[in-house]
DNA sequence: TTTTAAATTGCAAACGTTTGCGAAAATTTT
DNA sequence: AAAATTTTCGCAAACGTTTGCAATTTAAAA
């Protein structure tokens, strides 16, 4: 069965495409007893407006990308949904893929984004020693890119992020309040900039405000990486009172390690994470975590996009706010 | 900057447009040195096709819609990567979409899918008792539509599940292989087809191979009431010996439980679920579970996708397999 | 050299919209 | 009743492709 264009209506009501063009879309020019009549017979042919049409003859898309390095991932998911959301309020649709952590799939991505020529692009970098020539060629052409978590450094682009150092800092607050004597402080992989951010930022926070606190830093680039620290440190005859993880996948590892040496947690160790609350909430009791929301970042993105397709230019960094939510684990 | 188009290509090179397109598609009417001649210019004016047009023209869009109820979720977020990848290696885009279990937004997704004219959809449906009217609609419009997981059963569509039954009755097995005498079995909300089937399954089957066996039925719709009802069981005099899991959120609150009356696994009790192995892997010693890959569900979804869109109907109900992962809890 | 065949390219229509501008019809003003 | 105005509508071009067919050029055969 074809499907029912604009001619087909117009054939059928003796009248020329335009004007059912126009009637369609309330236009004043048209009178009210036709787009009744148009009204009527699109309704019980279900028109649909090619989309393709439109955004050829307008050149614009209204469709937006987006680029994660994992749909599957409890960060990037809910950013996905929250943008997925806005999206769908604002008349934009959503065209999702991801570079699986590889840069050539990155590019591949953004080519086929260009080719569907997406009113604008949320892109979180696949690694951190990235080529952003594509992204340079994207602003060239006029397709807004709004960085999200990992951005690059180079401030040519729009980039919201989380208030990372905040994050760091809270968490060490809490850790200092807690009269931790020694802490763990687990880390991601040492060249993210993320990880950098928020290691400076503890760091100097310790150091400042409660120096005489025995701070072990360590990295850890996977779940299991962190386990064996965790188990490492555990089995050290001054074994840390506090262990600090920096995301969900450390965490993950540390509590593996915890659970299979029956640490009591807090009593013999409090843990404290940065999280969107997920995983640290599958525990008992549940850890305390310094929150990260992909939602709330999703909805400053998508603020950030329109802002960029609408008014030209905006070149800002912005960063939500975290906030401290307490479990039982400190 | 406007973007380079065959026209102005065409223009430079003295050429027509239709030569021009013709000799970027290696066309063999085209000698090689006029293809050569368009190649290089092609390149350096980066010239990318309007995807568009080309729709617009050959009336195929070369893009999928994905509908799923929340893209944050453990299970749809690894089917949506697998169908993803897949989609990318054969030169499809995805568009995806989430209905957030409202009705409603799901006619909304559908919707900017048909406006979209996208090459087909998969789709999971939001509730059970759904009208499946708009589906019907698609399939008139010849847009072939591929259920997965939550799945109509109505057997006029192509659907792609998993093997509910299968795993219901490899989780008995090994509950029954294991020496229980006493097992708490959760289910899901009642009237989702995947818990009938599920549990209708484990039921006759623990009737007809372990008849002595006490088996507990129960339901719960969240992860919350999971916990509630092993809390309340774990409080009787005759506690269960083994906790079997349908999915996991029900998982999630079990262990809640468990971890919270410092209960031992496997010693004083057995835990078994059903899952895609993330959260089971969670905790220490690893849940043993049943496998449900949303992965291979998402590289079988679009194996019957491309066989709807190449081959016409192929109206079949398909299953994968589940296979059994030994954690330490059973 | 002429005829025939093959290789190479261009013309023009079509896909389904939107929109500036002009034309016709209806209404109001002189 | 004629002129001026307003309301209502249609024409046609454009967006960037693809593709059947015709036209031209080149090479091969007679």
């Amino acid at each position: 069965m074809t499907n029912t264009t604009l001619k087909l209506l117009a054939q059928q009501l003796q009248l020329s495409i335009s004007t059912v063009s126009r009637a369609l879309k309330d236009h004043p020019d048209i009178s009210a007893s036709t787009k009744a009549k148009v009204n009527a017979l699109a309704q019980s042919l279900d028109y649909e407006p090619n989309a393709y049409a439109i955004q050829l003859r307008t050149q614009n898309s209204k469709i937006l990308g987006v680029i994660v390095p994992a749909i599957s991932n409890l960060f990037y998911d809910s950013f996905i949904a929250a943008v997925e959301e806005e999206s769908r309020n604002n008349g934009y649709a959503l065209m999702i893929l991801q570079s699986s952590h590889n840069p050539e799939n990155e590019l591949d991505n953004l080519k086929i984004f260009r080719q569907n020529r997406v009113s604008g692009v949320f892109a979180c970098l696949s690694s951190s020693s990235e080529n952003l020539e594509v992204y340079k060629r994207m602003n060239e052409r006029e397709i807004p890119v709004v960085f999200f978590d990992i951005v690059p450094k180079d401030n040519h682009f729009t980039k919201v992020r989380m208030a990372d150092e905040r994050c760091a800092i809270m968490a060490a607050e809490k850790i200092i309040k807690r009269n931790s004597k020694k802490v763990l402080a687990l880390f991601g992989d040492e060249d993210l900039s993320i990880t950098q951010k928020r290691k400076s930022a503890f760091q100097k926070f310790m150091q400042d405000f409660a120096p005489k606190i025995h701070c072990l830093i360590a990295h850890a680039s996977s779940s299991k990486e962190a386990e064996e620290l965790m188990k490492k440190f555990a089995g050290k005859i001054q074994k840390p009172d506090t262990v600090f993880c920096m995301t969900d996948e450390i965490l993950i590892g540390v509590m593996k390690a915890i659970q299979e040496l029956e640490i009591k947690v807090p009593s013999e160790i409090g843990v404290i994470s940065i999280s969107n609350g997920f995983i640290p909430n599958l525990y008992y009791p549940h850890i305390s975590y310094v929150e990260t929301s992909g939602h709330e970042l999703g909805k400053l993105a998508f603020i950030q996009m329109l802002a960029n397709i609408k008014g030209g230019k905006t070149l800002t960094e912005l960063t939500v706010e975290a906030k401290y939510v307490e479990g039982g684990s400190m």
